[in-house]
DNA sequence: ACAGTATGAACGGACACTTGA
DNA sequence: CTCAAGTGTCCGTTCATACTG
């Protein structure tokens, strides 16, 4: 019972605590002349502090800059005020703006956000990631783009609040979701309303939920018009990707519009039409999905969807809250409407104006498959 | 001295606790038939343990899931394991790009990442990210796109090691950087070096330190090649502004190469050029900077300089990691070089083909100024 | 009695010592 | 005397409870 050798010895008199660690709340107490049970009632604003005593603690807070530990704090409430979040591909431009909503949201309510970037799909990572970083540290955690969910190994943590952001399939965990078939619908519907005989879809990679539900809505809307459903060519979300698949699309006389999936692969599909000079929007019409904010500086302005990501964002803490509150709902899925952006790379098929010099199929360079 | 109500009690057998809350070091000790000594001695893998009990130990943690508790361990080391990113923009191409190779670097250093994106860049805002939020829970922060450091008032806590991404002005922190004058050099030579009588300069935001470097390179390599400096158009790097600043620029004849201080103003720029009728590189050469992925694919193609935010994102986290254990050199600025990638949208002046055609100052539409 | 305030035990782990071979 | 394992107390907060005027 010797003076312990840690706690700085503030006996003297009003000597402001200045080392080099930070300030304890029994610093705050001995500056405040309360105990340190007052000041952790003064932290948490409780109310049965008289308001004298509350302005000592509250200044000597300011003088002191006192932060509480939020080590000690979690460890004793068990909440760690930080939601996880997990995705691919933070620089994949929707994955972006979601976390920057996330991030706003997250700090709108007093929470932190701790992200993880998972670098492969491999099934381990993600879980590991999962597990051993979020699983532990955080109260709740976001998956967005979970193509990592398809793979049946993966077990979520139960006891975990997970929101699923554009991508369950299944219903065990709420989820957002941007209502990828509506906006497909619609971007499909509208060239086919152009009097397009059919549209043709270079959809996202396989393994994306998103890519397979605009597809899947492209289909639909296909068939519903009765009209043929063209064989779908798929790419990996970027622009080279896109002009790779693009360049069998141009080569083909019979198309004259096309749904791509986003709008780097629109652009990168335009850039295919451009070098087969056909030009967009007189001989193809392009539509893209995302509404990146310069497709309006494509060339031409790209007619697309519009993405609301920040608000899948807000929704995703708002449902994680939630669901760490204990006011969950196990399968709830929220949607967000998107809209079509006119611009200027649809237009009715040339066709329709003028035909018949249309070539056979001699003019088609590249493979028929 | 009762029974602790919190501890489950497995006194009794090996039944493997598995209640809702996770296992503890102690539980494992139980199972393993040791003291919870020796378990922390396994989890930071000490070396005087026996390889038997080692391997208890091991499998007793396996059979429980057990993952010590981040709170815990942080709040009796001091160390969080943790790093801060504070960021404008996070959806802004180069930031988020950075901002995930800071996840991984710092994943595969154990670290987790708690990023915080600033909205306004209100001082009091920026402040309150930081100290509240960041210098709390982490053992190092990486401040991205530090506009934020301009305002002198921001005084960032001492204590808290600090990396500066691609904003540093002064010397106070370290930082590492990409040679934004060795790009933009480079870009203002190739086109002059293709015959432009000078080159006209599309600039960021007045209050970015990164656009500030680009045009004061831009500035000395016009000058040292005894070239005059046209006055500078300033956009908020989107591309939408850059289209409403390249109007002005499209509009004077006179222009006949401009580097645009990133890639999507130079997107924007390109299409103020197709309004107006001046074709891309025949009239005008654009020559922009970051190399977004999708550039290759604009109309046309676009020489650009290549920014390797990869490399910037790895050694922020080295660097930080060298300060917190110590070793820190105060200011130490990494710099990662960049490169010129050469695609379309450059090319020689019209005019040293054929000029006289050149219509005098009737034809400028936007103002003279 | 009642308002406020002080007290001591967790929370889960790490570390400096100490003890047992 | 060396190496393995155990004991005790602290890290900074919160919370239930006991205590003052």
């Amino acid at each position: 019972m010797f003076a312990r050798p840690q706690v700085s010895v503030v006996k003297g008199g009003l000597v402001p605590v200045s080392e080099g660690s930070s300030p304890t709340q029994a610093d705050v107490a001995t500056l405040a002349g309360v105990s340190s049970q007052t000041v952790s009632r003064v932290a948490n604003s409780r109310t049965n502090v008289d308001e004298a005593t509350r302005g000592r603690v509250l200044s000597a807070m300011r003088q002191l800059g006192y932060r509480p530990n939020t080590a000690a704090r979690a460890l004793a409430t068990g909440k760690f005020r930080m939601i996880g979040v997990i995705s691919f591909a933070l620089n994949a431009h929707g994955n972006a703006r979601t976390l920057q909503a996330i991030s706003s949201a997250a700090q709108d309510s007093g929470y932190s956000v701790n992200v993880i970037a998972v670098r492969a799909s491999t099934g381990g990572a993600v879980r590991e990631a999962f597990s051993a970083l979020a699983a532990q540290a955080v109260d709740g955690i976001v998956l967005i783009e979970a193509q990592i969910l398809d793979r049946p190994d993966l077990d979520l943590p139960h006891g975990v609040p997970v929101v699923i952001a554009d991508g369950d399939l299944d219903q065990r965990f709420p989820s957002v979701d941007n209502n990828q078939a509506l906006g497909a619908r619609a971007a499909t519907e509208h060239l086919l309303g152009l009097g397009h005989e059919t549209v043709w879809h270079l959809a996202g990679p396989e393994d994306s939920y998103s890519a397979r539900r605009r597809a899947d809505a492209w289909r639909a809307a296909l068939t519903a018009a009765d009209a043929q459903v063209p064989p779908v060519s798929h790419g990996d979300w970027s622009a080279q990707s896109g002009y790779e698949a693009g360049r069998s699309l141009a080569a083909r006389q019979e198309v004259t519009a096309v749904f791509a999936a986003n709008d780097h692969m629109a652009l990168g599909l335009m850039r295919a039409l451009v070098e087969v000079g056909r030009v967009v929007p007189r001989d193809v019409s392009v539509i893209g999905f995302d509404d990146v904010a310069e497709s309006g500086c494509f060339q031409p302005p790209l007619t697309t969807v519009h993405q609301d990501f920040e608000e899948v964002g807000r929704r995703c803490v708002a449902l994680l809250l939630d669901e760490i509150a204990g006011c969950a709902a196990p399968g709830a899925v929220s949607t967000i409407p998107m809209r079509l952006v006119l611009r200027s790379s649809t237009a009715p098929p040339r066709s329709a104006a003028a035909d018949g010099a249309c070539s056979g199929p001699g003019d088609v360079r590249a493979g028929a498959g």
